[in-house]
DNA sequence: GAGAAGAGCAAACAGTCGTTCACCGAGTGA
DNA sequence: TCACTCGGTGAACGACTGTTTGCTCTTCTC
C-alpha cells in the first residue's frame, strides 16, 4: 500500500478546505447560497473566521467548488448509466434506479444544486449549467451511436438528450422534497420518471416519421 | 364607472402591502428568499421597519404572498392556453408563444418561482407545488376530453400532463436566465421547447400501441 | 363631534455580520 | 540548524440585523 503521498503542509490545508466545503453543504441544506455567512461555515467547519480567506476570497467561490464537488460524484453516475448497447427500456430502468441510489447517497450535493440551479449567485448558475451542458453533449453523443437515431439531425438529438436530463434532474429534485423518510412518495416519484422517460422514448421512436 | 369602492383606510393599507410585495420581488430578482431582509424590504417599499408588522408576520409570509400573487396572473395564462378544440400542433405552437410572452410581461414573477421552487423556505416550496398541481390537474382533465387521450388511465394523464408543465416551467427558467435582452437566445430557447412538446406529442400519439 | 381603532414612525435593544490586523507556531527547504 | 513560509488565531472595527416600545395622526364608528 501506498502512502498518504501528500506532504503534510499540503495535506491539512486540503483537510479543513474539506471542512468547509462539508460545513458549508450541511447547512445548505436548509438555507440558499445567497443567505450563507462567512462566520457560520467557519463555526460549522471549526475554524476561526479570519482563516476563511486562506482558502476562498468569497463564499461565491466556495459555492463554484461546491458544484464541482457535486458533479464529480455525478461523473461516476453518468458513466454507470452510459452502458453502449442494451435493450431501450432496460437502459430507462437502470438509469432511474441508478438516479434514485445516488441521490440517496448524495443527498445533500443533489439538494444544492437543485436550490441553486436557478439560485441567487450567478457564477453558481453558470458552473451548474455549464456542467448540466457537458453532460447532455455526452449523452446526445451516446444516442447518436444507437441505431434508433438514423435520421436524427445533431440539434434534434441535442434536444432530445437535453429532455431526458431533465426528466432525470426535476425527479432527484422530488425525491430531495419528499425527504429521505417516505419510502412511498419516493416510489410514486419515481415509477412517474420510468412513465416519463417512456413516453419520451416513444416519441424518440417514430419522430422521424412525424416530424 | 365605479367608485374606488373601497373604504380609504383598507385602500391604503393595501397599497403599501402592495408596495411591499412589489419592493421585495423587485429585490428577489438578485437574491433568494431566505437572504431577504426585513429592513431591506421595508427600506425598498419606503415605509419604517416596524410598519411591516402591521401585514406580515414574518418574511415567509410575505414569501408565500408573493406565491399567490404569481400564479394570480399566471391563472389568466392558464385560462388562454386552454382552449378545447385545436389542432395539436397549433396548441402546442400558441403554448409557447404565450409562456414566451407571459415571462416577458411578468419576469420578476418566474424569476421568483424559478429560484423558490426548490428554495429554502419549505412554506414557499409547499405554496409553489400546490399550485402546480393544480395546474397539472387542470390540463390532465384538458387532455382526457380529448379524442387522442382514448385509452389512457387517469394516471397517465396526469403523468403526461406533469411532463407537459416541467417543460413549459423548465422554459420559463430558461428564458430568465438567459436574460431580457437577448433575442437570439430566446429564440433557440423556444424552437427548443417546441420540439421537445412535439417529441412529448408523438410519444403520447403511440403510446397506447407500445406502453 | 367625541372616542375608539389602527397604520405608520423614531428610537433603542442586544446581536450578528464581513473584514482587517498583528501575531503565533509548526512544517519547509537550504 | 536557521531563516522562512504560511495556515490558523483572537481581538477589534463599523455597519447592519430583527424586534419591541411608546408615540403620533388620520380614519372609522357611534
Amino acid at each position: 500500500m501506498t502512502e498518504d503521498e501528500l506532504p503534510p503542509r499540503r495535506a491539512r490545508k486540503l483537510a479543513t478546505r474539506q471542512a468547509l466545503l462539508d460545513g458549508a453543504l450541511r447547512l445548505l441544506e436548509q438555507q440558499s447560497l445567497t443567505s450563507l455567512g462567512l462566520r457560520e461555515v467557519t463555526r460549522e467547519a471549526g475554524i476561526a473566521p479570519a482563516a476563511f480567506y486562506r482558502h476562498f476570497g468569497d463564499l461565491g467561490e466556495l459555492g463554484v467548488a461546491l458544484v464541482e464537488e457535486s458533479f464529480g460524484s455525478l461523473r461516476a453516475l453518468i458513466r454507470d448509466i452510459r452502458t453502449p448497447e442494451a435493450d431501450t427500456e432496460d437502459v430507462i430502468r437502470r438509469s432511474v434506479d441508478l438516479v434514485a441510489a445516488h441521490v440517496r447517497a448524495h443527498r445533500a450535493h443533489f439538494c444544492f444544486l437543485a436550490r441553486e440551479r436557478y439560485g441567487g449567485v450567478a457564477s453558481v448558475r453558470a458552473a451548474i449549467a455549464g456542467e448540466l451542458d457537458s453532460f447532455v453533449r455526452e449523452l446526445a453523443d451516446d444516442l447518436a451511436a444507437q441505431p434508433e437515431s438514423e435520421g436524427w439531425s445533431a440539434p434534434e438529438l441535442s434536444v432530445l438528450a437535453r429532455l431526458y436530463v431533465n426528466v432525470l434532474m426535476l425527479t432527484a429534485a422530488s425525491m430531495i422534497e419528499a425527504g429521505p423518510d417516505d419510502p412511498a412518495a419516493e416510489q410514486s416519484i419515481l415509477t412517474e420518471a420510468l412513465m416519463q422517460l417512456r413516453m419520451i422514448t416513444v416519441g424518440r421512436r417514430y419522430w422521424t416519421e412525424n416530424r
